[in-house]
DNA sequence: TATTGTTATACTCTATAACTATA
DNA sequence: TATAGTTATAGAGTATAACAATA
């Protein structure tokens, strides 16, 4: 209602951009999330180089790396996707030696992933350079808001988890 | 070096879920991003049923209602993606009366997005349901810390695209 | 030469449902 | 019956490069 959208339409060209009016666009915190998750992405992948793995492959690397014997599904749980979002990434592991697996004797269904001496070599030569991507993330949030950021990304997903929508 | 791989391998099944250990994953941000920007997606497509736009022709109708004449180029540069990724939604929005296009005088390669009454309904209908949308997140991320959270997201996206990497 | 909008193509990320083998 | 992992498929998001029309 503050605009006068015949008035507006008499002219005939766009409106200048620097005057541009976003309107409640600013509260959408789903835009910016998107946003900033490609901006990370990117920062990551141009750090570490085009030999080392995406940023979704380091995550199931260092799962591995860290919980011996972890299955599919509990990586699934751990980075918060569905196990099947999971496979061609463990087979693409396992091929190129980073990666082992082994059905476990006490249930045969599941598999156990452990990590072999070049794969814990990988993960590690990827967390040592990806300190400079997590550095230049600081930087950007601010040393002093940064772990506050964090804790608050945590809990808006698991609140939002939560909540059951009417 | 904490842990002891040949020992923890003796095993022969999965580690206990409860006990798995993220390591630095704890500080990466991009993984709660992504994960946080899906959630946020979910509660609004949720909200505001199925009749309405997604979240990304929301912000495409909502930029034409508050800028008439508004450009494609324009709505790429103010919703932070390439021109290419918008003509879709406008031809869709075109083709379902929410919107109508119209060459400039001054610079006929430029088409004008105007919304229509019924595209103006739609924006202002989508706007008051997105109302508990908000609120929901805002109650997620905490009333006191939403405004800094949303300030941050920000810093970090203009900040990042600043950052040259070696 | 440069820009607007379009198209074709390709590349992220992800999930669901049905299948198998096991439990 | 139910679960672990696989597969096929689909859907969200996005970008790049080349093109015609126009500046």
């Amino acid at each position: 209602m503050a605009r006068s959208f015949a008035k507006e339409q008499e002219a005939d060209c766009p409106p200048p951009f620097e005057t541009l009016d976003h309107g409640i666009l600013h509260e959408f915190v789903g835009m910016y999330l998107r946003v900033a998750y490609e901006v990370a992405y990117e920062d990551f992948t141009k750090r570490l180089g085009a030999e080392a793995l995406r940023p979704g492959y380091f995550t199931i690397l260092t799962l591995i790396v860290l919980n011996p014997r972890i299955s599919q599904t509990q990586i699934g749980m751990a980075s918060e996707r569905d196990k099947s979002s999971i496979t061609i990434a463990l087979r693409w592991m396992e091929d190129n030696g980073l990666i082992t697996r082994h059905p476990s004797a006490q249930d045969r269904r599941t598999h156990m992933c452990v990590a072999t001496p070049a794969g814990i070599e990988m993960q590690a030569r990827m967390q040592a350079k990806s300190l400079a991507h997590l550095t230049a993330l600081g930087n950007a949030i601010g040393p002093e808001r940064r772990a506050d950021f964090i804790q608050t990304l945590k809990d808006l997903i698991h609140e939002m988890r939560q909540a059951d929508i009417p």
